[in-house]
DNA sequence: GACATCAGAATGTTAGAACAAAGTATTGAC
DNA sequence: GTCAATACTTTGTTCTAACATTCTGATGTC
């Protein structure tokens, strides 16, 4: 019961560390279904033998894609590929951008954009309750459709974002761009009726409940970066979410 | 500008790795206040010198605080704890498990407890849609007001719970004294109105939606371990998460 | 044939060393 | 005084080396 001996190039002129070129194709190999779930994995000290590389590195490089979920690793026993449903794949993603994904046309319409103090919002970002805030509230729509309110509220860092910015592209993608990328976020969903202003906007008749999801994001050093209030049309829209204790 | 200098005991007899016992001393400090976010982190060469360990152990222990989002690392700049909103804690638990930490007195009704094929339940649990599944309906309540009904399938290797197990004690309590601790889980989180039969075992009166989730659990090894279809009165329950991109 | 013992194979832990890269602070020239 | 070059601090990468622990399977005895 041998492994399969993976190709791999190595390049140490790169400037890319040497043990995440090889996680990389290593990854590539288990994605491409070059190796299935199951199937042994070649032994570290084989590796690295193989590969004119140190344990450490090899080691290194297999724990990233034990930290992706791609493999498990169990002493005395060995490396082997983990079921595809264990597979890590988090995403911080926006509505804007899984609709754009999708090819459903995203649209926003601005309906307030202004400075103001929110006690609630500036908590949940960990900030001074009278920190002044960007208060944005945007209906979103595909095509035709309005899908979702979203309130947004945004630290004084970012609070030069202009209605224009707004309507042409997704909040992530302008905070990416302007290097908050958001890393860690809090989120709380529940369900409620709609209100009567809610139901007009988003075009409910009918007896049909809206989902809620609050949302407090921060980068990798701790800084608030955007905290949200948004309901969606619990017709059309679930929140999908992986949970991972490894 | 120098670290603060803390106290820290390692034994070296222990079976307990020295990185680890060192990682929950230091995490230990942050977790007490001891150190505070933004607080600088005594460096690492220091630290091994001053604790006789080596560097390799010393940087797999703070590796670990960074995983958890206790510290932040910048090369040139040194180790900084980190704000409080990214400290990360994950959970995989079940509302009993929760209902009985806030001391809520959950009860258990069970409506249903039979072998059955369901293929929809299977397919989520990545086994063949024939596969004989302990199919269990549960009305969970705290004191005398229903909160949710919990539909759940078990694969074959746990179809031996037998109702008076389920009556006592929450099914993640259960699954993990069976050895099948269940680490992945993927879920996915809706909103609807309630049936005539949910609006009765929920007693729910007036026009008040349900929160649903369905969640399929993995092993970590991406063995089945339960596929969940629960609905909530959305009046008394929310589903909070953590999201992390790191 | 059933069970205990033992060897082998794999990952896990720990150490010591050297150099690379990035950011900060100081120094020096103009 | 301003700005650029330099030195220093700190984390990042890589290697060699040895021993520990755990699981599997083979060996061998009763």
């Amino acid at each position: 019961m041998s492994a399969q001996l993976l190709a791999v190039q190595i390049d140490r002129a790169s400037p890319v560390p040497l043990y995440h070129q090889l996680a990389e194709q290593l990854s590539a190999a288990v994605a491409d279904g070059t190796l299935q779930p199951g199937d042994p994995f070649e032994n570290e000290v084989a590796l690295s033998a193989r590969l004119q590389l140190s344990r450490p590195t090899v080691r290194r490089a297999i724990r990233e894609l034990v930290d992706q979920g791609l493999l498990v690793r169990r002493r005395g026993v060995g490396t082997h590929v983990a079921g595809r449903m264990v597979h890590r794949r988090l995403k911080l993603s926006s509505l804007y951008d899984d609709l754009a994904r999708e090819g459903r046309d995203p649209r926003t319409t601005i309906l307030e954009h202004e400075i103001r103090e929110d006690e609630r919002a500036a908590i949940a970002l960990d900030l001074p309750p009278d920190t002044p805030l960007l208060s944005i509230v945007r209906v979103r729509s595909a095509g035709d459709s309005p899908l979702a309110i979203l309130h947004n509220w945004l630290p004084p860092a970012y609070s030069d974002l202009t209605r224009e910015d707004l309507e042409t592209s997704g909040l992530y993608a302008l905070l990416r761009d302007r290097g908050g990328r958001p890393v860690v976020a809090h989120q709380s969903v529940g369900a409620r009726m709609p209100t009567a202003t809610e139901r007009r906007h988003l075009k409910i008749r009918g007896s049909h409940p809206l989902l809620t999801m609050t949302r407090s994001a921060f980068d990798a050093g701790g800084n608030a970066v955007e905290f949200g209030d948004h309901c969606y049309r619990a017709q059309d829209y679930t929140v999908d979410l992986m949970v991972d204790e490894r």
